[in-house]
DNA sequence: ACTTGTCATGTTATCGATAACATAAACCAG
DNA sequence: CTGGTTTATGTTATCGATAACATGACAAGT
């Protein structure tokens, strides 16, 4: 029924070899004379073996993992950055292990025991806040980490990150350039999605110092917050301030629902309210209006990661962690 | 620097136990006293022990991995399906890991012996095509698999799926039931994406069964098509045929493009023109107005792999391969 | 008191590969 | 033709855990 799988030694007795040299055989840089090696690799493919990482991995102590923490999949900005992280890891031998925190670090935390068992060569978390035991384990596991998404007050290791307070400030900015003052914020509960947290917090910090009132703050429950809560929160808005001129919503996408809730309202945007999103999503770009937004930079963020975990594969020492911190551009559109 | 990280071996002797006490301490099922146990964790936590899972498999014959394939990260259906499918890992020691073919066989045939490599207890993959070498490898893999969101002609072992073509026939009846005759389809290169080739072959089968006109292709470049894209195929087929009443397109996504630019052009949806979209992703439920689509049950999906999955695990014997199709249903809304 | 059984733990062999070292053959300069 | 170097391959020990079997202690049943 079920034919146990060949092993190396079955193929090196096949082929006529020492199983070392099918080893080297399935190796780019190992000394093999290019005749051996056709015959083992026509030999292997013939029986169909496949050769065990696990195995391999216990013995060479390169796994050729890298762990990936994102607090969601299906989220175009986690997305781009794993694509872009991808990418760079393309060509080595290194593939992207990926786990899911749904916004929240105790299961950061069981999720990070679960990738470490597997000893991936480097960790990519997202975000900065982490649990105690969480930071304990990451910075005993004794291979590189990057934090990302995130400037952490006290880093585990390397960053690539923005401030997300920055980014909201940039675009209040933007607004009181606009003329507008009555600015609303929509974004999900403040206990998990930290980002989420430091957006609003930056929104009113910019507001406070501005003067203006920096009151009017819905909070649509849990992340991720969705097109649809988006729409919902800013039915909420309109009925608690009418008066609202403009609003930042925590993401594109329910920077869009809020958009087609005034659509649906009949309420002009950006003529009697503006809108804006943050993360620079496809939709912003293609809705009419297109919606105004924050480019946080995901792909640079997964390619500069990729960077840092290449270079210090490479090198052997170790070297001192590194803080690689990006812009996010403002992305002025037709809703503002 | 860095400090070797501890082994089983040493949580035993600071534990004063032997190692396979640790290695039970360390699973749930297994017998140990609790006053033990709790000491062995203790210590283990206070020396930042973590399992070698790398090891562990390699004794146990036991990796906790299910490896997938799906076409493109972010990408809502597939998301769900991912979404679903880890849902229903949860609670057992089973991790998915992802491998993305950027649909393209050639690289599912790269991909999966990378994946096999790490010795999965199961292989879940999208579609039904593949490399005979690929076929040849999960056929000899020893592991179930599962192919998924299609219904292959000649299944490699279990399936769930449904008929791409059926379901791009429903919505052919939906716009002839609407008294539609002039339909248009915008889907990508036919090469590569093989379901959003088949729900073309469903479409124009289903116009020539109705004796229309089933000539109003746009095919609009390499798959994923974007929203972009659909906005564009949508200029095209606009300008080269002008009367035409109603247009399919491959995923909600270009819909959504598609929708966009008759907005831009002043043409009313679906006074002018019908648009329909294919997966119920959120945004077609969202937008102004909301898009006709077919639900294609990707979390369902996701649910029936996870269950097939754990059936299969639990019980020892080989059970026969099974096949679970499932029904699209059709969504009509305000676009059409 | 004696068997039988259960529970907690220890011992030994092994999973399938690779590192490190060893060796034979081929090559090459002087 | 000789000594030194390179190239291709083999040998042995080991990576860190677990399976399978073994054992000793204690409880329960007769």
């Amino acid at each position: 029924m079920k034919p146990k799988p060949p092993t190396m030694l079955d193929i090196a007795a096949a082929a006529g070899v020492s199983p070392m040299t099918v080893s080297r055989a399935f190796r780019r840089d190992a000394s093999v004379s290019g005749a051996t090696r056709a015959r083992i690799l026509a030999v292997a493919d013939a029986m169909g073996y496949v050769l065990d990482g696990t195995a391999a991995g216990l013995s060479s102590r390169r796994t050729g993992f890298v762990a990936m923490t994102i607090p969601s999949i299906n989220n175009a900005n986690f997305a781009d950055t794993v694509s872009a992280l991808t990418q760079g890891l393309r060509g080595t031998n290194l593939q992207l292990i990926l786990g899911y925190t749904n916004y929240d670090v105790e299961e950061e935390e069981r999720l990070i025991e679960q990738l470490l068992r597997r000893r991936p060569e480097a960790v990519v978390v997202t975000g900065g806040t982490h649990t105690p035991r969480c930071r304990r384990m990451l910075a005993a596991c004794g291979v590189p980490v990057v934090e990302t998404w995130d400037l952490p007050a006290d880093p585990i290791g390397h960053v690539v990150g923005f401030s997300n307070a920055e980014a909201a400030k940039l675009m209040v900015a933007h607004f009181v350039a606009r003329g507008y003052s009555r600015i609303g914020f929509i974004g999900g509960d403040a206990t998990r999605d930290t980002r989420g947290f430091d957006r609003r917090r930056g929104f009113t910090e910019a507001l406070t110092a501005q003067g203006l009132d920096a009151t009017r703050l819905i909070a649509s429950g849990p992340p991720p917050i969705t097109m649809r809560e988006g729409a919902a929160s800013m039915r909420d808005l309109l009925t608690r301030w009418p008066d609202t001129q403009a609003v930042m919503c925590v993401s594109d996408l329910s920077a869009f629902g809020a958009l087609t809730e005034c659509q649906r309202q009949g309420f002009s945007v950006p003529g009697q309210i503006a809108i804006a999103g943050f993360g620079a999503y496809d939709l912003s770009a293609q809705s009419v209006p297109t919606i105004t937004t924050i480019d946080a930079r995901a792909a640079e963020i997964g390619q500069c990661a990729a960077e840092i975990i290449l270079t210090l594969l490479a090198g052997s020492q170790a070297e001192p962690a590194q803080l690689t911190r990006l812009q996010p551009r403002l992305i002025a559109r037709e809703t503002t």
